[in-house]
DNA sequence: TGGGTTGGTTCCTTCAAGGTAACTATCTCC
DNA sequence: GGAGATAGTTACCTTGAAGGAACCAACCCA
C-alpha cells in the first residue's frame, strides 16, 4: 500500500499551467484547453494523427491505413488537422493528381503528448475493461 | 530552428506499443486505445479529473468547480468514470448525507498523461487560433 | 409550515457528429 | 467504349451527446 503519493511536483506544475490558462476556475467555452481538446477529441483525429506520425500518407494510403473511416470523415479531418496547422497537404501534380499529407511541426510536437496518452490507454485497457465489469456487476446486485 | 527529429526512439517505442493494441491496421471498434479514448475524449470526463487532481471533492463543489455543467452530465460522467475505475465514489452518513469523489490509483496515474496533452494544448493555442485564422483567410483568397 | 441544503433522477428537446450513397473529373489500361 | 484508380464533393438521414427544467427524498432550522 502506498501513501497517497497523489500529486509529483512535475505534475502539480502541469496542472497550474492548465488551470491558469483557463482562469482559476473551468470556465469553459474560451477555455484553450477545451478548445483544443474538443478537436482531437473526436473520433478519428488522434488515430489520422498516430497514422501520418509514422509517415506522411497520401489519401488513400490513409484510407487503408484507417480502413473503417468514410471518404466523407477523411476529408473532413484532414481538413480540420489542417485549419489547425497541425497536417499539411501537399498536391503533386503527376498523372493522375496526386496529394501528400504529412505532419507539421506543431504537428509533430504533439505527438509525444499524445502517444504519452495512448500508451497509457492502450496499457490500462484491460484494467478498464474489468472495472466496467465489476461495476455492472455490482449494479446489478 | 530544429532539424527535422520527427520521432524519438522513444516515441516510437510509444507508437509501436500503440499500434501493436491496435493490431496494426487501426482497425477500430475493439481497439483499445479507441475504446479508452471515446471516454476521456468527452466533453467533460477530462475537466473533471483535472479537478479530481488537485484534491477530492464532494458533489456541489465540483459542480462549482465547474460552472457551466449540469447536473445532470456531472452524475452522468462521474458514473462513467467510477465505472471505468479512475474515481472512487464515498458517501458520509452525515446529517445531510454527502458524497465525495476522488481519484482512483488507475485514476492518478492517468494525470501524467492527461496533464501533458493538456499542458501542450494550453502551450499550443495561440499557435492553433491563428493557423484558423490563415487557413480561413487563405480559402477566402 | 415551509424554505434551504445535499445529491441526485426523469422527461423533453435540440444540435452536431458521423454514416451512406451518389456524383464529379481526369487519365490509363484492356 | 467501358472499367478502374486518383481525390474528392454534395445531399440526405440517423443517432447519440448534451442542455434545461422540473421533480424527489431526507433532514435541518426558524
Amino acid at each position: 500500500m502506498k501513501e497517497p503519493t497523489h500529486i509529483t511536483p512535475d505534475l502539480l506544475a502541469a496542472m497550474q499551467g492548465v488551470m491558469q490558462s483557463v482562469g482559476g476556475k473551468v470556465d469553459s467555452s474560451k477555455c484553450p484547453v477545451r478548445d483544443v481538446m474538443d478537436h482531437i477529441g473526436d473520433k478519428w483525429s488522434s488515430l489520422l494523427m498516430v497514422a501520418l506520425g509514422s509517415k506522411p500518407h497520401r489519401f488513400g494510403e490513409l484510407k487503408r491505413a484507417v480502413p473503417d473511416i468514410s471518404q466523407r470523415m477523411l476529408t473532413q479531418t484532414l481538413r480540420d488537422l489542417q485549419a489547425d496547422g497541425l497536417v499539411s497537404r501537399h498536391v503533386f501534380p503527376t498523372v493522375p493528381p496526386s496529394v501528400e499529407y504529412r505532419l507539421t511541426p506543431m504537428g509533430e510536437s504533439m505527438m509525444p503528448p499524445l502517444m504519452g496518452l495512448m500508451a497509457w490507454a492502450a496499457a490500462h485497457h484491460a484494467q478498464i475493461k474489468q472495472a466496467r465489469l465489476d461495476f455492472a456487476e455490482q449494479a446489478a446486485a
